[in-house]
DNA sequence: GAGTGGTCTAGACCACCGT
DNA sequence: CGGTGGTCTAGACCACTCC
């Protein structure tokens, strides 16, 4: 369905401003009308515009000083950040390279201790074995368990998208998720199936997706390629 | 000086909440009183409440859910996360672990190309060669690049404690930061300070870190021993 | 001192959840 | 339907920056 939602005040104003940002209206270093002003432009009040200078604060785009003025950031965000996107696919796609995914198996099964804890609802477990694609070339091995209970009734064809939006679809649409990183050596499996050598160093992910109401959704062992893409992490004190 | 200011009534009302949260008062899963009665109960307003919550919720304590409630998040916050801290001693004090760093050069140099990129101010470089322990075991090993002009009067001494302190004394304080993350081999140089095996896995960290004006203020290049403690990002989507 | 963002209020109406 | 969070307003005063 995909309703079609009016967007609120403060949608319309971050996508004003963000126009003026792309089009080059406002060129990075440049300073903005003050909070009034744009209030009076846009025909709203100071909080709501507060709130979109905020949101593309958060994104990179803008930066305020107290006392002196909001000025557009001179350093252009930074793409495919580990942070603020959960998508590969879309990561692939973004560093410039054609994504394609490959299916090693598709299995339900028991659940592990780990995945008996970590998931609330009980049953069997659907994992996915697979190998991302960046141009053709193997850049990230991922197994993935999913509570059967979870996606009962998606078609089996479903499988070959995105698990986020399968997820999302039935009604689990992941919010946010919490990766631990390690880095390893590939074993002789890894090396077969992502194409380098025994040895090489890549980057192993453990990561839980959660969906809106904080319930674990998804479990994902991941080995990457290590000069694949870069992954990047923006850091806040 | 370290100015004591008076905390902002947002401040009061996430502490307050915050100290029935890890006292228990408020167990994991509960539901909070609505919007209105805990702004009765601080003698604030309901948008001051809001914003209590909101940081609350992005620190991963509180969860809301539109026409129901605000509720207890059950998986407690991951500590040491990579994407709220900058600190390293801090992450090492908090995985229950004694930090300790060893300096192993001090020098003042012409910038890098890259760094005369990246920085806006022009001069010397001061670097620093550092390896971080963990219980008395080397754990990171770092090469920091700050701009002279950016620390002056600062003594030498000071290298010995946290570079964000100095660079805060000196008026630069770390805003946010920049990581790329790269997982890579010890080469003989790193294998030796690190005390592990050639060959090792290691996680390169390349990272730049700006002050709240948005200006770049500082360069490292870290190499992370594979198992030392978990590096936590938590991604939203 | 003039102008900017930072904080806060009191109230309104809307959208969603559960009974 | 009542209760919850989601959005928004109009106005006030404070804190900081820069001339």
């Amino acid at each position: 369905m995909t309703a079609t939602r009016r967007p609120s005040l403060v949608d319309q104003v971050r996508s004003g401003l963000l126009e003026d940002l792309v089009s080059g209206k406002l060129a990075p270093g440049a300073k903005l009308p003050n909070e009034n002003e744009i209030g009076e432009r846009f025909g709203v009040s100071r909080a709501t515009v507060r709130e979109a200078v905020l949101g593309l604060m958060e994104a990179g785009y803008l930066a305020r000083r107290h006392g002196s003025g909001t000025y557009v950031t001179k350093a252009p965000r930074s793409r495919h950040a580990l942070d603020s996107t959960v998508s590969y696919t879309e990561m692939i796609r973004e560093a410039g390279h054609e994504p394609g995914v490959m299916v090693l198996s598709n299995t339900v099964r028991e659940p592990t201790e780990e995945e008996a804890e970590l998931f609330d609802v009980t049953g069997t477990i659907l994992e996915l074995e697979r190998v991302r694609l960046a141009d053709a070339r193997p850049v990230i091995y991922s197994r993935d368990s999913i509570p059967s209970a979870l996606i009962e009734g998606t078609p089996p064809q479903a499988m070959f998208r995105s698990l986020y939006a399968v997820l999302a679809e039935a009604g689990h649409e992941v919010r946010r998720a919490t990766a631990e990183l390690l880095p390893v050596l590939a074993d002789t499996k890894l090396a077969r199936v992502l194409e380098v050598k025994r040895g090489a160093p890549l980057l192993h992910i453990d990561q839980v997706d959660y969906d809106t109401k904080g319930h674990a959704v998804m479990l994902s062992l991941e080995w990457h390629v290590a000069d694949a893409f870069e992954l990047i992490v923006n850091r806040r004190a």
